[in-house]
DNA sequence: CAACATGGTAAACGAACGTTCAGGCGGATG
DNA sequence: CATCCGCCTGAACGTTCGTTTACCATGTTG
């Protein structure tokens, strides 16, 4: 009834082109690839793409599910799985998984639902992660474990969302392996240590925070900082 | 000569056309934006578009110049400024900016040279605080100046580029001045003691590069972020 | 007053896009 | 051997996009 190489394995035509199609999409993005493009790529013509995926958008859907499953690992796995193993996963080998890493940095910042499933699965995958270490008295016990959990997710992928400006700033072409060494300890040392030789701005901010609980008139010049950026004498 | 409101002022119809610009980029996108749409809400037509900025993509250079010169305070005073200021007013004021905050959001993840400009500028004024923060004893003297001003400058800015999931995850409809107080005290705390109970972590991750810091020609057997499951391909 | 620059529009053009259609090829089926 | 069906293509269709062109109104200039 049906091809076997359809049913089991997935080098078929429809996976080369949507192998292309995550390839472009990830590099110049959904709007700017067209599907003629991806036909190229793949080396078919602009009409199988359409026959094998039904439109343009089916053939993004196809891409989103593709790639979130590649990044937790089968769909069965999804629940018991910590998201930061599939992350150093990728980032152990940058360059084999690059299309993969470009196309989910630019869904995080898409509004799509797949980006919306992709960054929940990630938050949980954080949220258990924090769990089990305060409670295996690894971590401490932070003042909001939820937002801690957000906090620690965004700064997980953010070199993956950011990596172009990652890569640039480090004096890279691209993203590398090396980098990311590079960075492995400064990171850790923060979240170890801190990076504040006292609480003076954690005080200062909680201060505020309780004076200015109620309204939000005055554009908040000495609000400490309401802001993810580290909080210092800015008028000085 | 001129028409003086055009010298001076900026309420001018060319104004409108670029603040509905900036509202429609920042929202949908650029490639996903038509001309046609700009002129409709600015009110004009779209060939009055072209006329005042010569084509889309001088449109969207108009934009980026904007936006960056918003972000900065006036050119003049790029050098002297701290970026993080800037990001406070604009979280300060989250409703009234929102259309900036947009726009530099999608920006930063964006292949312009204006995103580069941006982020640069961004990652100086990091830089020099923490450089002024370490000569002033608030801060600890980090492992690496440049990769910490730089991880500072990412955390800084994700919760602006990734504004859509840090609502969601806090259970709002977009970003508010409220999620960005109850954030306040969490980061600051990481910031300030870490969230490591010990160093357990920071001494694993040494030794691990101490081990990996000549080759990398296996697949990173024994990377520090080297996870359980190797990579796999379409097999299932 | 004539000449002209400025700010603006309506209509159309060519190109490129997503998509459709009619059909060819090749292996499995009866 | 004839049939059928899944894979695939070339050519075209209708639409929409960015842009161009011709033209109008207004007020400033010499």
């Amino acid at each position: 009834m049906l091809n076997m190489r359809l049913v089991e394995g997935d080098l078929t035509t429809r996976a080369r082109i949507r192998d292309a199609a995550v390839h472009l999409f990830g590099r110049e993005g959904f709007a700017a690839t067209t599907v003629r493009a991806v036909a190229a790529l793949a080396g078919v013509s602009p009409a199988l793409v359409v026959h094998h995926f039904e439109s343009k958008d089916g053939l993004r859907l196809a891409c989103d599910e593709y790639v979130v499953n590649q990044f937790l690992g089968r769909k069965d796995e999804l629940a018991n799985g910590d998201p930061s193993v599939a992350i150093q996963r990728w980032l152990a080998d940058v360059d084999a998984y690059r299309p993969l890493i470009d196309y989910s940095a630019r869904m995080l910042t898409s509004n799509s639902p797949a980006a919306d499933e992709l960054f929940d699965a990630i938050l949980a995958g954080t949220s258990t992660m924090v769990d089990e270490q305060v409670a295996a008295g690894i971590m401490r016990e932070p003042l909001d474990r939820s937002v801690t959990a957000l906090f620690l997710t965004l700064y997980g992928v953010v070199p993956l969302v950011m990596h172009r400006q990652v890569a640039r700033s480090l004096g890279m072409e691209q993203l590398s392996a090396d980098g990311i060494r590079r960075s492995t300890m400064p990171i850790l040392d923060l979240y170890t240590h801190g990076l504040y030789a006292d609480d003076r701005f954690l005080v200062a901010a909680q201060e505020a925070l309780a004076r200015t609980s109620g309204p939000r008139s005055d554009k908040g010049e000495n609000n400490p900082n309401q802001d993810p950026d580290p909080p210092h004498g800015a008028r000085s």
